[in-house]
DNA sequence: GGCTGTATGTTCGATATCGAACATACAGGC
DNA sequence: GCCTGTATGTTCGATATCGAACATACAGCC
């Protein structure tokens, strides 16, 4: 069962993409949406709607990170890279979510990356706003610890998925994740791409996808990726897909699994 | 280099192992050493100390998790354990650390289990004292989330070393990690449970030992393993090692890092 | 000092993924 | 409607790990 998606791209919305900042917009990402009416009405006129296109780096490694961002329409991708190149994608965050966490959890910086996986909008809060919202209310401290509890859950699953499971699961398991956080069935994304957030070949992907294709799950050509039989996916994905899924729900506030 | 630990084992305690808290002891554990005086203070009488066996489970994957655990002397492993039974670790905690964040974090359990993986003893703390005293000082709850994230990267990296790196490495940062939490440089531990942790087969850590025992690092014999050369596992591992120890160093408080 | 259980060692073929090199084929600009 | 770059497809041998079966060897108990 797919996490429902408010239907609504990054258009619909009219001639005001002035600086005002559209409530039902923010809306849009499910967080922010779950903020207490207070809060929600201070922290309006601090959000800024930036669009992220795809490959955007929101933070490198090292680097101070200056804000965190409430995807709306575009998913974050946050990925682990080593000293040779390679990568792996630990985590995904799409409207659910907030991409940043370390800056409340106290370490400012990760050694990760946050790299746009796919293209769309999202708001942005500066840094020294969000440590101090933070701090200052009690349900926004409790509703970003239950969403980074279960981001944790993401990653330690991650982990065990990479030990264990074959590239054909992984690769279900990385699209009904993706497709969880749009509000269509197409991604846009090639098999390369896919390939370094998942850590593997490109020619792994390009067959592993060749057998969903074959089994009339999915459909692609050159970067998109229509999804057609997503229970499909479902059925052959691994238990790690589920297992993330049901702490999402329960970790997640009540408006925002629906 | 390694975390340096106070030169005391589960001995060096006379013949006062009544009910009397020893604060001495609760130090050992270096979040509560870092604990403010008030809350220290606050906590002492509510802490329990108790043995830590080698195996015994201290939650399990979906039960309620009904206590934290604050480590002095042993070590815990936080595993993943599928359905088919395979398990892989996705993070150690030794008395650097806390057992049990997801209380705090608002989701009360996790998806995971928590076995003793190095045995000695620890400090409990009842769920309710800890969800309250977590949300009553600012300093509580931030020498916590710092720790969390410290955990987090060491989750992260967990997760590419599991898909980038070869056994023999993954091995050495096994030893190193459960080194830096141990008092000696004897880990009592079969080959059999190492594999089990890193989710790999008994006989890839009998063939990766074997050659760490002919290059000199180590020697062991029927559960129990030697460090011999430290700096010579330091110069085999992989960079996830040295990348969880400087989180650890720089998100950790001053005095927990000496 | 022999018995027994657990820990470790060794071998086999099977499999998944890798690394590299190269073939095809579509899309969009001109 | 052709050209070119990017996306995808296919093949090769190399390697690491697996799964299973079996051999050895030490420790502690009687």
């Amino acid at each position: 069962m797919p996490i429902k998606q408010p239907n609504k791209k990054s258009g619909a919305k009219p001639p005001s993409q002035k600086s005002v900042t559209s409530i039902t917009d923010v809306k849009l990402n499910r967080l922010l949406a779950a903020l207490p009416a207070t809060e929600f009405k201070r922290w309006l006129p601090k959000l800024e709607l930036i669009d992220l296109p795809l490959g955007h780096v929101l933070y490198e490694s090292s680097a101070t990170e200056m804000n965190v961002y409430f995807p709306t329409t575009a998913i974050i991708s946050l990925l682990y890279v080593m000293k040779n190149g390679d990568s792996a994608e630990i985590a995904v965050v799409g409207n659910e979510g907030i991409v940043g966490i370390s800056l409340f959890m106290g370490g400012d910086t990760t050694p990760s990356r946050a790299v746009v996986q796919s293209a769309g909008k999202g708001f942005r809060l500066k840094a020294a706003i969000m440590k101090k919202e933070f701090d200052r209310s009690g349900s926004v401290t409790h509703l970003l610890l239950r969403y980074t509890q279960a981001l944790i859950t993401q990653m330690a699953q991650t982990a065990v998925c990479n030990r264990h499971h074959s590239l054909d699961q992984q690769l279900c398991r990385w699209l009904l994740l993706s497709l969880d956080r749009l509000a269509g069935t197409e991604l846009v994304m090639t098999q390369e791409l896919i390939a370094n957030m998942l850590g593997v070949r490109r020619e792994g992907v390009t067959e592993g996808a060749s057998k969903l294709q074959k089994a009339g799950l999915i459909r692609y050509s050159r970067g998109r990726i229509n999804v057609l039989d997503r229970a499909g996916l479902e059925h052959r994905v691994c238990e790690c897909y589920a297992v993330v899924k049901v702490e999402y729900d329960r970790l997640l506030p009540e408006q925002m699994a629906a």
